[in-house]
DNA sequence: CGCTCGGTTGACACCAGTCAAACGATGTGG
DNA sequence: CCACATCGTTTGACTGGTGTCAACCGAGCG
């Protein structure tokens, strides 16, 4: 575990770009105040690791800019992701004992991070936080059983036209111009090609087909290794079922 | 929606046989008297649906006997289970609008409903359930995480051998029997195989076959439609990887 | 220039899905 | 009592989608 990059205790909740979107909506300016105090901010490189598998529980984070990955391993070494992490989004296990998952960036990232104990003594105190974090993490419960109706049930192709729909989505108010949503659209991709394939439990190669495929189809352009246009949303949104 | 099979309010929380492992296991005396006046029991027979996907959020749940599933449907119809509820867990979507799947019992089932609007009231004006729920839902979505590694990463061997182990484990403490947990136990499983495939994403023939197989191998032996006997716990946990 | 790395493409194998038939337990009506 | 239908399950034959293995491509870089 590597020293947390802590900078002096100024109050960077008031300027935060997540204040109103993360658990800490509901909180007043003095309890804001209050929470500033115990946290701190820090930068993570893309494939830089912020919480492991199996290790004991000691932070909890708010995803401030930036995408990471949740995901864990099987018996046999293959990777499957759990989830994806995005502005606002809550990170780690309040009220537990070890991480069940392994926490990663993809992206350049920032987060906001607190000791556990810290965390949950503070929520203990405020109810209003402890109730955000309810809110979201139903929300979040929810968002995971969707994703098990496209792991158990859906094809290569739906697999990958519902990643690209659901990404373009949850990108599209960080590039924050009003696009018409049925006019193309270009997102830059947070995940290499392995690691779409873990998110949807495909290979690399089948993942990699499925793109040529829709290319040639005229659903999306691919231009970059990273950079998409989805040139038909409603047939791509048809595709994923 | 039927009318619930409503009882005079006695205090049926303190014979409740699930007191200490629902999240009323932090609430004292008082604080059950209350939440004893807000909610009624109703039992479900087999087949019956309690919530169903899509409808407006008015009920919540735990779970006193019995087993339910969570279920949702594809575009094509095909079902995917999201999840199962045995006794002691928590059914429902307090704070949000619409049900995001549909639940339905499995066995005779009994279980503690409130009305939304009163459940939510009632965790905002003590925050020791609302905590407790917020420990609950972690777990579950740590879960339904795990879930995904079966579904995404796992063959049909092992997405059987899991579910038998699994299904195993949550029976158990039902049975109360002291078993050790090395030796033979009998189980009786609470889904047919129709079922069984639609929690695993995959279909009844392949289940089936993986069921005869294992028949053959001699880890298992399938008396009745819905009696199992586990004869080689370890070497079915080790298939289940 | 050659190396590495991520991605693409091709050939092939195999697991699980599909379709179809048969089985066995249960129930119904004559 | 038997004939027959029904339902959940099992089994068989076949297909096809996806995994596997391997070769190749193109960009970046020393």
């Amino acid at each position: 575990m590597q020293a947390v990059q802590s900078e002096p205790a100024l109050n960077f909740c008031q300027a935060c770009t997540v204040r109103n979107r993360s658990i800490c909506a509901d909180l007043d300016d003095q309890e804001i105040c209050l929470l500033n105090a115990i946290g701190r901010r820090k930068t993570i490189a893309p494939g830089e690791q912020l919480l492991w598998e199996g290790d004991d529980a000691v932070l909890v984070a708010n995803v401030i800019e930036g995408v990471l990955k949740l995901s864990t391993q099987t018996a046999e070494g293959k990777e499957q992701i759990l989830g994806l992490a995005y502005p606002s989004d809550f990170l780690g296990r309040p009220f537990g004992q070890t991480t069940p998952y392994g926490v990663e960036a993809l992206t350049e990232t920032q987060v906001c991070i607190f000791q556990r104990a810290d965390f949950d003594r503070f929520s203990r105190e405020h109810p209003k936080l402890a109730h955000k974090l309810l809110e979201r993490t139903l929300t979040e419960l929810d968002r995971t059983r969707r994703w098990m109706l496209l792991l158990g049930r859906m094809n290569a192709e739906q697999k990958l036209a519902s990643f690209l729909v659901e990404t373009t989505e949850r990108l599209a108010p960080a590039n924050c111009s009003f696009v018409p949503s049925d006019g193309p659209q270009t997102i830059e991709l947070p995940l290499s090609r392995q690691q779409i394939a873990d998110v949807l439990g495909l290979t690399i190669e089948t993942v990699s087909r499925q793109f040529t495929k829709m290319k040639n189809d005229g659903l999306i352009d691919v231009s970059g290794r990273r950079e998409v246009t989805v040139l038909r949303p409603k047939e791509l949104a048809e595709r994923a079922s």
